[in-house]
DNA sequence: TACCCATTATATCGAGGTGATACATCGGAG
DNA sequence: CTCCGATGTATCACCTCGATATAATGGGTA
């Protein structure tokens, strides 16, 4: 998920790691943040793979253990980002990954877009069945506090899955939409209920 | 956080490992679950520190290394538990430790109950703030997608805000009435508002 | 009886995350 | 000129996950 981010991120520029941190918090802020403890190993990582390469800031002084560092795309590094930005696996459904794709949202393909939303409401119509079935059986044999939490969390599902449903609606809109312009042509309307 | 839910239910009676994974499955099932590669490690660490004790489950086969095994509150577990139920620190105001710590509201203290409560309240308010900036602060700038994502979270956010309010109110309404009926000495009804 | 298989049960591994902490440089306010 | 807050890189111990290995047990069925 890291990875991804910064992989997002570092196409608009090339950044150090301590602003690509901060770019991160911006996004992200509100659903994830991470820490430095987790961001220079990644890029490290990163670079082993090529997805990015580093280069001195200040070219004349080069190469001591804590010099500052500016991170680069790679082609490779495009292609990967290309990759996960199509990638609507099971990572995707859950609270972590939905909110940071999201971040990218506007740069995935619909046919994905579709996909990511689709099983993001089945996760969350699977938790919410999960907490009425917990509600309905116990009743009285549970803690009061937690049935409270439990009610809050039902509400809260119930909630996400009407957002996603609206979300859903306007994108299959959108498609019909442009389809009709570009004259929608061999599969018509297919994958719409999956 | 393991370590607390596990001396929870090790209060209620000696179990093995597996069982203690599927009682946990169940009382913290809808916010959390832990696996395995969690679940012994830290069974390990508490036999260390002494909080609890292993038996084996088969008396005369004795210690082989996959022998059954149960495990068992000692005295200095249940004092751990103890003081662990009357913390109210930083960790209770997060979703993971808010969560888990409900599930054993029943058995924490009236007075810390509501120092968690109230710390909560704080916390959701601090991203409820964050989300109303970031959606005025923005308003165009910002992707379709990540607005709503953040439209969904502000909404998230107040209606958790209002949910522990009436908690709140409860807790104090309840100790208003107990105080009534010990006499509410020493210190009336200092604490209210903090 | 013999066999199969789902459940019960313990254990470990690599990968990746956190919070704390250390170290270093730089620019501006006083 | 000196102190300090922001910029910047790095590591550590600890914790968690998901996948996987290993094995005993008990019940149903051939």
């Amino acid at each position: 998920m890291l990875e991804f981010a910064i992989l997002g991120l570092l196409h608009e520029a090339p950044m150090h790691g301590y602003v690509l941190r901060k770019r991160l918090h911006e996004t992200l802020g509100m659903f994830r943040t991470f820490s430095y403890g987790s961001l220079y190993p990644t890029l490290r990582r990163m670079l082993r793979a090529g997805w990015i390469v580093e280069e001195p800031a200040d070219p004349v002084a080069g190469w001591n253990r804590r010099a500052k560092r500016v991170y680069k795309l790679t082609a490779d590094g495009k292609e990967r980002f290309a990759e996960l930005l199509s990638d609507a696996g099971p990572q995707t459904w859950d609270d972590e990954g939905f909110g940071v794709h999201l971040a990218f949202f506007s740069r995935t393909p619909a046919d994905v877009r579709m996909r990511i939303l689709e099983g993001r409401r089945r996760r969350v119509e699977e938790r919410r069945e999960g907490l009425r079935a917990a509600l309905a059986r116990a009743e009285e044999k549970i803690d009061r506090y937690t049935r409270e939490l439990h009610q809050l969390g039902l509400e809260t599902s119930e909630r996400e899955v009407r957002w996603l449903n609206e979300l859903i609606a306007h994108e299959q809109a959108e498609q019909r939409g442009t389809q009709t312009f570009n004259g929608g042509s061999a599969r018509p309307t297919h994958t719409e209920d999956e």
